[in-house]
DNA sequence: CGAGCCAGCG
């Protein structure tokens, strides 16, 4: 085979060290492989062993290298330069920049020897060198090397170029010193637009949602118009803050400004409008969207599916299907999820199935998302089949299978498996408590229970939520202990909420006690006076002491307060048809079957005196 | 020769 095509690489005659240099490297430019590349290099060893071309071949080179394999064959191009002889500055910002690319912190630590090497041969860096050093480091999270190279960025006099700045600030900023981007900023003798942007996503990263935007409009003060790129860190920080006033208000500021428009700032706006809870408008986004791609879909299922909007969220996924966009883990994430909370083991099984088909590893997110949707699906046997068959458990895998196990009324192996997690080394978390406190309740483990919940704040250092104080007043509640519930409540560090004193009602209802209801009842109607749960409560622990006239009079309270009735709702899918349930809603074609198994269920329990 | 962006689990 010849080495090159005929058409574009004939040699010239006579021969012109000019022209077949311009061949060569339109040569270099079309390589689709590293072989390929290598034969090519083999030729010009031979062929023009002139160093005047040097430069320029082995920029290609290297930029072809980077375009080939983005991410592996470095070695090729690592060996290549060591090879060269004195090597310019700009052969060493190329091989730096190379390296600088490679998202594995390893090869880009490689980059910040190239930088040392250079620094020792004597030659000097220059603004060309310094982001891709930095890019380096941010990419290895290598701070201290950083801090070193910022050292050397002031000596060189190179502290006002604002690429160097700009790359010093991000990686200040994914190290998250937000301190030092700041004083790098404020430093600088000039910002630009990527400045003011880094700044902001430093801040907004860090967490500092309100100060990002703060900034953001610091910015516009300072007569900066802002770009796409800094929308979309603004809108993240508008999502974060679940402000949507202020959503809206950036979004007009968009328009009135004429911000392009493209697929990253529509999916922020989808996302924002979506966490702000404006579903309608996230639609609305959504459809205008000329160009749509899997994030935008994602975006749609899980923030649907963060809104309660599950069925919406399945549907966007089918939605997505039919138009033959390709999944991603993201969206078997977020599908899992909506399956979970609707019941549809079917679709879920479905996930699973393509899962294994695609030969996808069930690691990480979609494993514990597929625990999750099995445990809330009722197939708690499935779900401790895929945390068995797992190789990387973390602390929401085990969560998952606590608190699915818990449901499910496996108390004992959910205590197990909590157990098993300490052996492990994994730390549990405030959700892993509620989890395995309310396996403790279903199982009556009041000891057990108890001594968990002192271990949370003494070995794990957990501050107890109202969630964790509800499980143990549920738990004493249904073992009887009613004042020591009161008194547990008592000595509560925070405000009890409506979930302690729901416990407590909870506790009255089952042990008959009228009186403390009717003080807990008190407590319940100021802290959520719209709600219809306690209202609910108190009639049924009024007709169940059959005090009639009471129950009858806590209805009538409800109408004329105009408390809203939230139904309580379920779902199950059978044959991939979703069926849904509400309280008081007899629309269901079988209703009358249903109860009347439900009844039979029933009498069932009560003869097994359970 | 060069900088910054969106989505996921209990």
């Amino acid at each position: 085979m010849s080495l090159f095509c005929s058409s574009c690489l004939k040699i010239p005659q006579p021969f012109d060290v000019h022209s077949q240099e311009h061949l060569v490297l339109r040569r270099i430019e079309s390589c689709k492989s590293i072989q390929e590349l290598k034969r090519i290099h083999s030729y010009i060893v031979k062929a023009i062993p002139s160093l005047s071309t040097q430069q320029l071949i082995y920029t290609k080179i290297f930029s072809s290298c980077a375009a080939i394999s983005p991410s592996t064959d470095l070695s090729y191009a690592h060996s290549l330069f060591t090879q060269l002889q004195n090597p310019s500055i700009s052969l060493y910002n190329t091989i730096i920049r190379y390296f600088s690319r490679c998202k594995n912190s390893e090869d880009s630590l490689t980059a910040l020897l190239f930088y040392r090497e250079l620094l020792v041969k004597g030659l000097f860096p220059n603004c060309y060198t310094y982001p891709f050093v930095f890019k380096a480091c941010a990419q290895s999270g290598a701070l201290r090397e950083g801090e070193m190279v910022h050292a050397d960025v002031i000596k060189n006099g190179l502290v006002s170029d604002l690429y160097v700045v700009n790359t010093l600030m991000r990686l200040y900023a994914v190290c998250g010193v937000i301190g030092a981007v700041r004083k790098v900023f404020d430093g600088s003798p000039q910002q630009d637009l990527v400045s003011w942007t880094t700044l902001i996503q430093g801040c907004v990263d860090m967490g500092y949602w309100k100060e990002g935007v703060e900034l953001f409009f610091d910015m516009c003060g300072a007569g900066f118009r802002a770009d796409g790129m800094t929308m979309v860190v603004v809108l993240s920080a508008c999502a974060n803050l679940g402000d949507l006033s202020l959503g809206r208000k950036i979004h007009d500021y968009m328009r009135d400004q004429k911000v392009q428009f493209d697929v990253f700032v529509g999916n922020a706006l989808v996302d924002m409008y979506l966490k702000c809870g404006d579903a309608n408008f996230s639609w609305k986004v959504f459809d205008e969207m000329p160009v749509k791609n899997v994030v935008s879909w994602n975006s749609m299922i899980s923030g649907l599916a963060q809104q309660g909007k599950y069925k919406e969220s399945v549907n966007v996924f089918r939605m997505m299907q039919s138009r033959g966009t390709k999944v991603d883990d993201f969206t078997l994430v977020g599908v899992l999820n909506s399956c979970a909370n609707l019941g549809m083991l079917e679709l879920g099984k479905w996930v699973h199935a393509y899962l294994d088909k695609n030969q996808i590893t069930a690691d990480g997110f979609i494993g514990n998302a597929l625990i999750d949707m099995y445990a809330k699906c009722g197939s708690i046997d499935e779900a401790l089949r895929v945390f068995e068959g797992l190789k990387c458990r973390d602390v929401y895998t085990y969560t998952s299978i606590i608190v699915g196990l818990a449901m499910h009324g496996r108390g004992e192996r959910a205590l197990e498996l909590f157990r098993e997690m300490y052996r492990m080394g994994i730390e549990p978390d405030g959700v892993t408590f509620v989890g395995v406190l309310t396996a403790c309740c279903h199982v009556g483990l009041l000891d057990e229970g108890m001594n968990l919940f002192l271990e949370m704040f003494r070995v794990y250092h957990i501050k107890p939520q109202t969630e964790h104080y509800g499980c143990m007043v549920d738990l004493l509640g249904r073992s009887g202990l009613i004042s020591e519930a009161e008194k547990f409540i008592k000595s509560m560090l925070v405000e009890p909420d409506a979930f302690v004193w729901g416990a407590l009602l909870g506790a009255c209802r089952i042990h008959g006690k009228v009186e403390l209801a009717e003080r807990v009842m008190e407590k319940l109607v100021k802290i959520q006076p719209e709600e219809d749960g306690a209202y609910i409560l108190m009639s049924n622990i009024y007709s169940s002491a059959s005090k009639w006239r009471e129950s009858l009079k806590i209805r009538k309270a409800m109408k004329e307060r105009k408390i809203k009735k939230t139904p309580g709702c379920s779902s199950i899918e059978v044959d991939g048809v979703v069926h849904e349930f509400r309280k008081g809603d007899n629309s269901h074609p079988k209703t009358k079957d249903i109860h009347m198994f439900l009844d039979a269920i029933a009498g069932h329990i009560t003869f097994n005196g359970t």
